[in-house]
DNA sequence: TTGACATACATAGATTGACTATGTATAATT
DNA sequence: AATTATACATAGTCAATCTATGTATGTCAA
């Protein structure tokens, strides 16, 4: 039961900062969180996300190194300062977004 | 303070049904209202407006009808039965997307 | 009365974020 | 040995919005 895709567009960004300010994370492991989370309400996919990556590390906003995990290497991200501002100014705009749809839909 | 347009990408569809859902309205006038109801976070503009206005008549979940108010013809938009069917589910779809947003942002 | 502004509809073209499909490579499982 | 899951990556496509522009009429003040 997966939400329009047309909906999720513009919340994947701020939802990739609140878990790298919890703790780093390597993409792969991104996607099955927010999949798991959600309750399969998202559904992303590779393609969605490394393009998402890149540009917020692009943006500074995070930031990547390769780690090896026993025999694999796997590419974690980490939260930078900037991105932690961006985070809370995305996060506040999401919640005037929500409100001002409820009150219109009401 | 507008909200960024990638945020609102999917909500103009049932937020306009909402509206035809309480009264007949010309797009000009929708325009204003919703600019007007949601305090200006929201600032729709024509070029937004009427495409979105063809697609659901061509859809048809609304109907239109020039109408001449004074001297000057409006084309005025009505919901249908099905344009009804369409408004619950998306606002369904809506409750569940900020309800998973909220959650995944808490 | 004329210029400026608001009303009212419309569309072509650009932008952009997400999706589809595909590719590479390794590890684990059967 | 073959299949599946893990893990990263990107080219090409799609689609909804925005920008910019166009037409026409109504209103109001200088």
């Amino acid at each position: 039961m997966a939400i329009n895709s047309d909906l999720t567009r513009g919340v994947a960004e701020p939802i990739i900062l609140k878990l790298l300010a919890d703790r780093m994370m390597y993409g792969y492991e991104i996607i099955r969180e927010v999949n798991l989370k959600s309750n399969g309400e998202f559904e992303w996919k590779e393609g969605s996300l490394y393009p998402c990556l890149h540009k917020l590390e692009a943006q500074k906003l995070i930031q990547s190194e390769w780690i090896l995990c026993g025999s694999k290497q796997r590419k974690y991200y980490t939260i930078t300062v900037e991105g932690m501002r961006a985070m809370e100014a995305k996060t506040e705009e999401l919640k005037t977004f929500a409100n001002t749809l409820a009150m219109m839909m009401a």
